[in-house]
DNA sequence: GTGGTCTAGACCACC
DNA sequence: GTGGTCTAGACCACT
């Protein structure tokens, strides 16, 4: 995992954002054991609180169960996974075709770049 | 103009993004002159310095331009609108990309996702 | 001359320091009527009011004399010219000195820099 | 650093010019962690939502990086600390002899008052 | 009447 | 405790 962060959002966010991704992609796998926070914290090069922080708000989220004494784990509800990123990719493409018809760009256009995008990395 | 503010980013920078957005879809057109900081700021309910704030932001980007004891004037130079728009469109298209990706959805489904977005508001 | 304002400073100042300029260089000479306000403020694209605010300045330092139903003359007082920009000199090389030094350059390499600017126009 | 402001500029702006020099010549180091804006406004006397704007405007130049609740630092990009140095240099120097030229005086008469300047303080 | 600057003081997010 | 944002209100320079 690349530990990078912008500035313009909250570090917290950026973290729970990038760990519930590696979730949703598989990286880490239903039922699976997370390392600890400190692990954690050592890794991305953040304060355990911050990093505690990140977790707790995955956790709010249903994708993360904690067990007191022994450590958190990936929930095994695939369905919920798997929800939660067909929930991101509806809302992030909503919120990208709207905010770019608000610039005036037409359908074809937001198509277009779409496409050119996709087929050139490849 | 509809002036609501989400919660989670600063106020100056949504309005910035708001006006710069009226700019590039030419509903203030190249060399015309905006309404002053205080009608702005009435108009948006805000405080008239953090409209000025938000102004000084779309200013250094060259968008407008201020001639003092006169008044704020967008830019009549269209290739610097234009060229802003498609920036906004290509880095906008590209984070969306791959923030997909990197949940673990193919091409083909950012694909229809984004195809189907389109072509429902029909 | 050029009539082009930057925008950190107010228009009347620029204004009087080139016509101060064109005054100590010899452009405008000793004695000579000056254009009107109206055909200054024209010429430069500026507001009648700036351009008379602007020759109230150099008049204030005696630069030029208004004769009241007639126009404005440059001072005859050729000393007068000279010490202004003997007073120009000194004083704009002191502010730059300074700043340099400030800025913890050596003498030496002030020296370099007046000296290579001085004779890369050549 | 002495804090005294003239009133022809903003006082941002001379303080960011202060700070700025500090950085340039050395007084405060590359990574080096900068006080407080509280600190630095109760120091400069000066309000501090002032200070924080001229913070902001050397940020942006890249002079200093904010790590949010913890402080600013100094950026350890050493070359483009000279980088700005060398570029404050060049421009001052440029826009001085401009000036002296525009007023009459030839490049021999410069360099002479360049070079009383700078040694009379020997 | 325009924009620009500054102060004072409050509140919040973040680490 | 740190920086960031916002409000309120005043004053000033400029056109």
């Amino acid at each position: 995992m690349n530990w990078n962060f912008s500035e313009d959002r909250p570090i917290f966010l950026q973290i729970a954002a990038q760990i519930t991704q590696s979730i949703v992609n598989g990286q880490y796998r239903p039922g699976e054991k997370l390392p600890t926070v400190r692990e954690f914290a050592i890794q991305a090069g953040v304060n355990p609180n911050t990093m505690q922080r990140a977790l707790a708000d995955i956790e709010q989220k249903g994708l993360i169960q904690t067990r007191r004494g022994d450590g958190r784990y990936v929930t095994d509800d695939i369905g919920l996974i798997k929800q939660m990123g067909s929930d991101r990719l509806s809302l992030a493409t909503g919120e990208f075709i709207t905010a770019m018809l608000a610039l005036g760009f037409d359908k074809a256009a937001i198509q277009k770049a779409v496409q050119t995008r996709l087929t050139e990395g490849k």
